[in-house]
DNA sequence: CCCACCCAAACTGTCGACAGTCGGTGGTCG
DNA sequence: CGACCACCGACTGTCGACAGTTTGGGTGGG
């Protein structure tokens, strides 16, 4: 009911509160603000963050959809801990899925794929020498991202994304994350030479090899957990490799 | 305190209301009582349901993560409707997923999964003669449930329980379901025997021929879609048989 | 001293209501 | 006759409030 707009626009977005509380959750879990497990209150986040329970609520269940946070009936809602095999299963569909993801994009690879992995591979050995802990993963998923985009199938790229809130999950679990950023980004190089050689096979031993080493590395940078020193098994589990 | 109830809606209890209103309107978009891409009015279905609009909304939430609504901002929720590649990308997931749980199955195969799947192939074989077909379509996705299940990788099971109700939509869209009931329960026996055989190229052979034919099935008969003469180009990716 | 019971505080699930916005409609002007 | 604009109804996003339940602590009894 006002006929002319104010001259300054103080007013905060007062819309789309849901996202911007799911945004600040999962920074905040991600950054571990909020222990593992931990109960998470609605009225108390509403009180923190100056909004109604609603939005809350709302942008709670779109984290628990996202596996950041676990839900219970009558209890509230807890922040995601991964115990047991929640590590190694995360990987292991990880890897699921990059499997597919390269497999598809070799069938298309062309020079444009090509220049933007190889764009990507550069951008992510620059970040290396001297950034935060958070642009290198980012930097990292990014990469992979790309070619679930360039796959070619919107569904898989969607399920990828959805796990790719565990996967930051798992990096933040280590406290000093990359601690070999060359190396790690030029890792990415034998990725794009499959992609490039057209070879399903080889690309499958590329992608086994990447993602075992970074499950490794999440797995056992996290200390000696109950089941560290179980194999792997990732590039032994196609039973057709001598 | 309404006065009157709903012209067809089903009792609602006081509580847990989310997972009723989520359960009701998973079927109603299932059986296609909503028409694809209609748009959903929350007070509408609120005064339908008797329930306020607060649960409806995060019902609706529920669903959007499923894959079966989708919400513009400041627009509402719509019924996903599956155009384009949809179809096809749903199944290309699938055969991922299915791939990977029968490759992780396959190595732990023993006496048990191999009589809990025969029994259910027995159940299907049952079904097959004389049962609607709601119940044929849920004792097949039991089938590969039961897959996944034993595969032992609980986010993979997760991730393919989300899938399903996709797969459920897709189904939904032929008219006749399961023209030959017998033979479609039949086929599952393949698969338990590649299973039983451990050979991992085996089973990788049987689950890309069984999901390419209920792709092709649900694909060509839903009738001539845009890329319904596409190649399925499933068994032909592996690129390494001759 | 320990355990079972009870009560109060806090919380979740749900509801009705208000403000801002979007799409459609009718009227008016060029 | 067509295009533009103001109005209007409906809807979404958000809020505060109420009822039933869970939880933790305190108390009485064994």
């Amino acid at each position: 009911m006002h006929a002319n707009p104010p001259p300054v626009a103080p007013r905060l977005q007062q819309t789309n509160l849901v996202e911007q509380v799911a945004d600040y959750l999962t920074e905040a879990i991600i950054a571990r603000h909020y222990a593992p497990g931990m109960r998470l209150s609605e009225v108390q986040l509403s009180r923190e963050l100056g909004v109604s329970r609603a939005p809350v609520r709302e942008a709670a269940r779109l984290l628990e959809s996202r596996g950041l946070l676990i839900s219970r009936p009558r209890k509230g809602f807890y922040v995601r801990e991964l115990i047991g095999d929640d590590l190694a299963d995360v990987f292991d569909l990880r890897l699921c899925y990059e499997r597919h993801a390269f497999e598809l994009l070799a069938s298309r690879f062309d020079e444009a794929a090509h220049a933007t992995l190889s764009r990507q591979v550069e951008t992510m050995c620059a970040l290396a020498k001297g950034s935060d802990d958070g642009s290198k993963i980012e930097a990292d998923l990014r990469f992979h991202r790309l070619v679930f985009e360039m796959a070619g199938n919107r569904r898989l790229l969607k399920a990828f994304d959805d796990l790719s809130h565990e996967l930051r999950l798992c990096m933040a679990l280590i406290e000093r994350t990359h601690a070999e950023p060359e190396r790690i980004a030029a890792n990415h190089w034998p990725l794009i030479e499959a992609l490039a050689s057209g070879e399903a096979r080889r690309c499958r031993e590329e992608v086994d090899y990447h993602i075992g080493v970074a499950r490794d590395y999440v797995i056992q940078g996290l200390g000696a957990g109950p089941d560290a020193g179980r194999p792997v098994a990732v590039s032994d589990a196609t039973g057709e490799e001598g």
